[in-house]
DNA sequence: GCCAACGTTGGC
DNA sequence: GCCAACGTTGGC
């Protein structure tokens, strides 16, 4: 099993429109190291912080877990879809996602604090200039933050 | 809203 | 296969 950290901006899906539909097709990835993520290592049962981006206070707040394994993106086939892609054909899809169901919500845990700690200075999250929708998280990194939500 | 950083595209 | 131009991401 393998932890992960998702990014979406809260006014496009954020964890309360998880936690209202319980679950939801990670769809509209249009980068080929986010898809192989999904693709080739995200297995159901998978963990994965659910990190607010582009917002007032960017950081992880919540948890989701892959539900359903990777399968093709029907939105780009969909004309009318912001992720129409012209180039993918039906017999050999381009695109391919994962399913989240939700875990929970948890006590913010922003940008700034996880900057604060040694123990997280590898996380491809913090990397300068990262726009990395799907970044994997070391199991370490995992446990160290899950003991910063209990404080 | 700005802009640095990055991925992708396309001309050559 | 190089690389300039372009579009997007996302923190600030």
């Amino acid at each position: 099993m393998r932890y992960w950290l998702i990014k979406s901006e809260p006014d496009v899906y954020g964890i309360d429109d998880l936690a209202r539909d319980k679950t939801t097709p990670w769809t509209g990835v249009r980068n080929y190291q986010a898809r192989n993520f999904m693709r080739d290592q995200m297995k159901p049962g998978d963990q994965a912080f659910y990190y607010h981006s582009n917002c007032e206070t960017p950081g992880i707040v919540g948890i989701a877990e892959v539900s359903k394994p990777a399968y093709p993106d029907a939105t780009q086939f969909d004309r009318k879809s912001k992720y129409y892609d012209e180039k993918s054909a039906p017999d050999n899809p381009r695109w391919l996602h994962v399913d989240f169901r939700f875990v929970k919500k948890t006590p913010l845990v922003s940008l700034d604090e996880l900057r604060k700690h040694k123990a997280l200075a590898k996380m491809r999250v913090l990397a300068r200039g990262n726009r990395l929708s799907i970044t994997p998280v070391d199991p370490d990194e995992w446990q160290y933050i899950l003991g910063l939500m209990k404080k």
